[in-house]
DNA sequence: CCTCCGCATCGACGAATATCGATACCCGCC
DNA sequence: GGCGGGTATCGATATTCGTCGATGCGGAGG
């Protein structure tokens, strides 16, 4: 029910350990089902917004891929409420992961997800 | 103004020739600015859709990476002006190119544009 | 020229989403 | 235990988006 450990990234299950030449399995690799698609499709959506798009390149670019959410609601000129929920939308996509430090939360990157998205893309 | 040359993939301005071992211009590359992120956003956006990846991925997997409208609308139970909306989509993202054929129009994959996306998502 | 067929566009409508202010939660600290 | 600062959640609202039926367009064939 909590998506605190569950990730939106099922196309992970595709990529065992003898995937590494597995270049392409989702998009170019055959006809997608209604579900794979489905999945594919959530991960997709939590990149088709400009400001999440770059609160991930803010994390990326920080020092060990990570950021406290103090230092990002101080660049982008929203509301705190609303980084916030995009800052969840990147972390329900798997695309990033939370750990609280002291009073202050910090999100860090998950090269794995953005691996598993490149290769899905690769022609 | 028309989007038939026109696409929206930008991202393909930072892929020089040199750019080979350039691997991950966007995302990765520091921080996106404003523009760079709603650039990247809008090809994002054309994924963010289950009904476009599995076209997406229907039009990649039939021969020579083309397929006829006709054959698209049968697989996909959903009505065809719908489908045509969704291709075109696809198009005005770069992600697909359309040529007339007679009666028919078939759109081709443009497997530069997945190229592009790819590098900018590898970590 | 008229008709049929494949495809695109239009107008409308319900659903999803981005954003905000207000508020609740969590944690270190006095 | 109460306070205060950093985050998350809630409720509301305006905009965007996916879908459809109806209609327009363009080419092939009688």
């Amino acid at each position: 029910m909590d998506a605190t450990t569950i990730h939106a990234l099922p196309l992970l299950d595709r990529v065992d350990d003898a995937a590494a030449e597995a270049c392409c399995p989702p998009i170019l690799g055959g006809v997608l089902s209604e579900d794979e698609a489905e999945q594919a499709a959530r991960v997709f959506k939590a990149l088709a917004d400009p400001t999440r798009v770059r609160l991930l390149s803010m994390v990326a670019a920080s020092a060990d891929h990570e950021a406290c959410v103090c230092d990002l609601t101080g660049s982008l000129d929203l509301s705190q409420p609303t980084i916030s929920h995009h800052l969840k939308v990147l972390k329900d996509a798997g695309l990033l992961e939370r750990e609280r430090r002291g009073s202050w939360a910090y999100y860090r990157l998950r090269p794995e997800a953005l691996a598993v998205l490149s290769r899905a893309l690769c022609p």
